[in-house]
DNA sequence: CTCCAGGTCTGGT
DNA sequence: ACCAGACATGGA
């Protein structure tokens, strides 16, 4: 493959999508030309969805702003400064092993505060947890990240999408619930059975499905009471 | 003032 | 195994 093209992954990964015989998947395609997975600091994207149950999308963003204000070293100041005070990275799983669940709680985080203190407590009396997990094959990462406190299936896919790369994780959040609802017509289906249905239907890259439908659904699905 | 938000856990059938 | 409630907090 060239070293010319700078995404050769997605791209191919796009070809393993049916499209041919989804045609609101294709559409979905169409609309959002370019969109990438991100691929995150692991331990990054464990924190940032353990704070995502149950919260707005924009209240996640000041949680984790509120944790990086609060605990989070500095960054270098030659590029960072914003009213005069540096840009602070988010906590690593280290210092927020040493802050207990009031100075949490701080944060915003609601009950979450319970659930990243376990988790933290449980990384701090297991080094190297997260390396080792993150060279396992995605039904394994899978499994091990639902040890954690406060990871289920939903986040554990997000985890393994975002952090580790993995696109054969079909998170279902509600808004594929809605989608799938909607669009597939699977009403009342359980968000294992939707799951199922997701790994099945777009196979092996079924995470770069959710993500080109899970976006067209924020953009275009706000309303429609019919659910 | 109710309802719900990129869920998970727990204690009931 | 499957099903409600609880859990904090703030925006709609």
């Amino acid at each position: 493959k060239s070293y010319l093209s700078l995404d050769t992954s997605t791209a191919d990964a796009e070809a393993m999508l049916p499209r041919r015989s989804d045609a609101h998947l294709d559409m979905a395609m169409r609309a959002f030309p370019g969109l990438r997975i991100l691929r995150q600091p692991f331990g990054e994207t464990l924190l940032g969805f353990l704070c995502s149950a149950t919260k707005q999308i924009v209240q996640i963003k000041q949680m984790l702003a509120l944790l990086a204000e609060h605990h989070g070293s500095p960054l270098p100041t030659t590029c960072h400064l914003i009213d005069d005070k540096p840009v602070r990275a988010l906590p690593t799983w280290t210092q927020l092993a040493e802050l207990s669940e009031e100075q949490l709680r701080g944060c915003q985080l609601g009950f979450r505060a319970r659930y990243i203190k376990g988790t933290a407590d449980f990384l701090a009396a297991h080094p190297g947890w997260l390396e080792q997990t993150a060279t396992l094959p995605y039904a394994d990462a899978k499994a091990a990240l639902c040890i954690l406190p406060g990871v289920g299936e939903k986040i554990a896919d997000c985890v393994a999408l975002f952090g580790l790369g993995h696109l054969a994780a079909f998170p279902v959040d509600t808004w594929m619930i809605k989608t799938m609802s909607r669009r597939y017509g699977l009403t009342g289906w359980s968000p294992t059975q939707v799951a199922h249905f997701g790994r099945v239907h777009f196979g092996p890259v079924a995470g770069l499905a959710q993500q080109y439908l899970f976006a067209w659904e924020r953009a275009h699905g706000k309303d429609l009471s019919s659910d």
